[in-house]
DNA sequence: AGGGATTGGTTCGAGGCTCGAAGTATCTGG
DNA sequence: CCAGATACTTCGAGCCTCGAACCAATCCCT
């Protein structure tokens, strides 16, 4: 039955989720950081074109004030900067700063050092990350 | 680098996690439920004894007011009750009623088809579980 | 048996998270 | 130029989570 399998599988996504948010708590809050101003930080990737409020805003499944709230945390603290966007001045994109980027580091650093995953080799995590990314890609027909 | 690809896995996972709970908002919202109180009658297997509030708050990594809080919520929604356990008069298990064990079904048939994981074959399925549960289990060593 | 320490739950109050409604600034199409 | 749409913010309400304080039952040690 593939019932059963399926809902196994969103156990154990949702078990190990948990564990993960669970261990790295304590590093959060050593950098001054909660769940939600976490999230949105790793959702910045510095090597990446700064996003827009709205980008940011499905990448994290949140509507806008809620983002506008949890950004204007990371503001206050120092680690992010939003400026207009030049082309479409309505929107404002978001920038790490150079704490910012020290602190994202430093959060998927110690988060990759806690998470249960660190427990599978090589292989298994490839393998692993191949089939979680066929569950989430739509349409993954080649370009 | 196993580096880069535990980073894939954690986010994969979290990605996973994310949609889901944003699929299954508004089912969740027809049956009067929130994703607290959703997540705690999940955890509630009505084919097993019925779980202290202890042991539901280590199930759900939160504390113990916490869990009072939504189990009040499911308590008044009347799909669970709370009886002293004979055995230690300190301790109350949580059992399903009729009704909360139909909504339960309901809600875990409604995560099922929405989940990105239902994407997945039967083969892979399994595939996947195995390597989740590789993850979480902390010794595995034969009884 | 007696009494202090421990454990399981609850209540209460504070603070964080999320959302809808309303408002401002900017862009777009006619 | 103006009406409508879009990106964002602010505000207020409600939900979620936690620590502190409290109660009741159990355990342990003498």
């Amino acid at each position: 039955m593939t019932r059963s399998t399926l809902e196994a599988a969103v156990a154990a996504n949702h078990e190990l989720f948990m564990q993960t948010g669970d261990r790295i708590e304590a590093v959060l809050a050593e950098h001054g950081l909660t769940p939600a101003t976490a999230q949105a930080l790793w959702a910045i990737d510095p090597d990446q074109a700064p996003p827009s409020m709205k980008t940011l805003a499905g990448r994290l499944y949140c509507n806008a004030p809620n983002l506008s709230f949890v950004m204007n945390q990371l503001t206050d603290r120092g680690l992010v900067e939003r400026s207009a966007d030049p082309a479409d001045r309505r929107s404002r994109v978001v920038a790490l700063t150079d704490d910012g980027r020290r602190v994202r580091a430093a959060v998927i650093e110690a988060t990759l050092a806690l998470t249960p995953f660190a427990r599978l080799g090589d292989d298994e995590l490839r393998q692993l990350v191949d089939l979680l990314g066929k569950a989430l890609d739509p349409a993954p027909e080649g370009a």
